[in-house]
DNA sequence: AGAAATTTGTGATTTTTATCACATTTCAAA
DNA sequence: TTTGAAATGTGATAAAAATCACAAATTTCT
């Protein structure tokens, strides 16, 4: 089944004609490493659902340091949504780091869809929400945790994004210095 | 006109009919200061808008630190969004540090009103997704801000916050420890 | 395959912030 | 109004993490 039909058959159900009315407001898009989807101070048209590859949002400061908002794979959705949401420019960028696939929602047919079907926009909602208390853990596991520990609990929780990911981005989403994060490998204990 | 029917008419528009439609499906509670709405290892019925008073909710971790999650006046909600939407025993606590009256919202009367009136179902996808948007940037800063810039961010934005809140829970907000944070004040070169 | 660029590891040092200790002030309740 | 409890300010010290510097390893590109 399409990628995109199976995450939102977790939260409701959608006959095949329904499903492919919703795909027909997404375009297809393929982006090669290194390649922008998103750039500062540009404006936001899409959000994007990923169907391979990989991306990352992230916020750079004055001094040009990144700090990393979200990885994104296979079955995640990424954008700038301050920027997307409220048709302002980019304050983050969006970049690829393995080639990739994308789903490409406009606001518009966004909200078309979710005005037109009930149930697109209970399914919406619900990500919304899930989105929301994700990010509420991530801020509370920042303010409590020492970087040692959230270095251990992305460890348990994503084993295989440290494949993936350099570990100088892992620092980053972390809000560690790389050369803290690389210590704690050698000095396991 | 009633301070939830203000905040639901900047999303949508409601006629007197719908509005109290919708106002059946809360509650209204009185609560006083140190009482808690929401404690650790219980189960989150409802969620609060907040019509008068002042209430927080945060965590304490295992040598009983409390890390502020959110502070919530007049016009905020407030819960344990894991612990509503997931129906899982709470992690977090709110509770009150001024008098208060409240909206409750049971999450079976919320999904029964998103359910019945689309409309409905929109503004609290939009407040999701505001919400969403809001965490971010308060993540963003935490990543990129030292404590002394956090402080000042925050004063510049919630003036009147500093004189209602105690500094040791502004400090715990901020994630500093409530000595650092008093160090910003006199030392304000 | 080989050169160049990127990423990673690690020591030495500095900076920032937490922690501890205690005095002072403010607030609240009897 | 007194009395105790909270909240705040401030010095001294300790701990954690950042920064700087450079070597080694790995990846990427041609």
């Amino acid at each position: 089944m399409h990628l995109l039909r199976e995450q939102i058959e977790k939260i409701i159900s959608l006959t095949d004609v329904e499903f492919d009315y919703v795909l027909k407001h997404f375009t297809v898009k393929k982006i090669k490493k290194h390649q922008f989807l998103i750039q500062e101070n540009e404006m936001v048209y899409q959000d994007y659902f990923v169907l391979s590859g990989f991306l990352k949002s992230y916020y750079l400061n004055e001094e040009g340091k990144e700090f990393i908002l979200q990885f994104a794979n296979k079955d995640w959705w990424i954008s700038d949504y301050n920027s997307y949401f409220n048709q302002i420019p980019a304050t983050i960028n969006v970049d690829c780091f393995e080639d990739a696939e994308v789903l490409c929602l406009s606001l518009e047919n966004r909200e078309k869809i979710c005005s037109e079907m009930h149930k697109m926009e209970h399914f919406f909602r619900k990500k919304s929400n899930s989105g929301y208390v994700a990010l509420q853990q991530r801020l509370l596991n920042l303010l409590n945790n020492n970087p040692k520990e959230r270095y251990e609990k992305l460890v348990k929780q994503y084993p295989l994004l440290l494949q993936k990911v350099p570990k100088s981005l892992i620092a980053s989403y972390l809000g560690v210095s790389r050369e803290t994060l690389s210590r704690f490998n050698s000095k396991v204990k």
